[in-house]
DNA sequence: TTTCTTATTTATCGCACGATAAATGTCTGG
DNA sequence: CCAGACATTTATCGTGCGATAAATAAGAAA
């Protein structure tokens, strides 16, 4: 049937050939892309993921030259737009006792990255290169785990005004992999009851408290002042 | 020259064809299997599988009547064989405090697990069905942690004789999983200097205990018996 | 040595992938 | 309404993959 065009297998009319604005395009490729390879991993073909944006493949070459370039689109999309700027003016505000203002910041937090598409895509990035790590490595170090150790350190009475040292950040480092762990754990055996997540951070804030009072009873006993 | 045959690219003769015996043989495929796909994940080719395992890529084929199937026989290498029967009796020997005995075992089973193969294969496996993931849990679960909130409940001499609930559980894997994120951490960034594994292993019992600690206050306060 | 088994190699198929070139059709400015 | 710009599609190339069939040779048994 020669003249028979733009039919679906289905035997309904194609969608006609409708003009995007280049931005709104690679913005739908962009979004194509992040289901794709959230679940089928960086292997995901090019093929696919112009399917899921509704277009042909050989047009995803004229908004990336490459593959590889597409990959560090969706990386920029998902992990750079991660942060959200008010969760800074949580973790900063003195008016709220340390272990509130991170248990506010944790349930925001953890509600953002506990998600299939983030944990798997973050997941299938370190494998790949070791930069995206070491990224993410770098943002929870600052953003997150030293101003927990310094606001601590005030409420504690003890802000030495030194630099935050690497084994300060040990204990911070053991709750906050404790629970990226447990949200991959929750994702895999289906989400758990909303309680749970909460609980969690909960016990991982019980925890730092009670070990940082004891490592400050303990020191102020070795070196009575 | 179509008399030369069986010569490397270099020039030099080519390892005569050797005839081994069909253990051997899949052993080598799998051990040559282990390190390309913990590098290269599970995508990495059955060509280059064989050229690590010094074969042909269709005799591959004789051992494993899929490249499936060669995953699975990596599988089983790698994460059954992972656990040792002389980590039970450490857990298990009473004669010994409960802090000791898990400081002890930790140290070894970090030190099994916390390599560059087990890790990124665990990864990649993980990523690629959840049966992988859910397995171990179960193993980490019975064998670790269930064992943990027992002879703790013994050691502050609360034994009330029930199951370990899954809340009991919680405290635990959140610091199981930090230890598993210190592992992953560890690895990216280069192996960090030998006594901090023990450092942190051990600030996480200490967490442990205290937190199970402060519980057992809280419970004879509020329940006056 | 000769024969038989089977481990191993050579040759090849079909397919899906990333990427490119050329043809086609849609929207916009005059 | 017409013409140009360019978004989009069709057709296609080269490559690497998993897998199969047939040819070859190494070692054991007689």
């Amino acid at each position: 049937m020669p003249t028979q065009k733009r039919t679906h297998p289905t035997g309904a009319p194609a969608p006609p050939r409708r003009r995007m604005s280049p931005e709104d395009r690679k913005e739908a490729i962009v979004s194509a892309a992040v289901e794709l390879f959230a679940e089928s991993g960086f292997d995901g073909s090019t093929r696919d993921v112009a399917r899921g944006a509704g277009i042909t493949q050989p047009l995803l070459y004229r908004y990336f030259p490459s593959k590889e370039s597409l990959i560090e689109a969706v990386y920029a999309r998902v992990f750079l737009k991660s942060w959200e700027p008010e969760w800074d003016e949580i973790l900063q505000d003195r008016a709220v006792p340390v272990r509130d203002r991170f248990q506010q910041f944790y349930t925001a937090y953890t509600e953002a990255i506990f998600q299939p598409v983030w944990m798997r895509l973050w997941h299938f990035a370190s494998l790949r290169d070791a930069e995206v790590y070491g990224w993410y490595r770098e943002v929870v170090q600052e953003q997150i785990l030293k101003p927990l150790v310094r606001e601590r350190r005030i409420e504690l009475g003890r802000n030495s005004g030194f630099q935050v040292t690497p084994a300060e950040l040990e204990a911070p480092w053991l709750l906050h992999g404790g629970l990226l762990n447990y949200g991959l754990r929750q994702q895999v055996s289906g989400p758990a009851a909303p309680g749970d997540r909460a609980a969690m951070i909960d016990q991982a804030l019980e925890m730092y408290m009670l070990f940082t009072a004891s490592q400050a009873a303990d020191d102020t006993s070795e070196d009575p002042s």
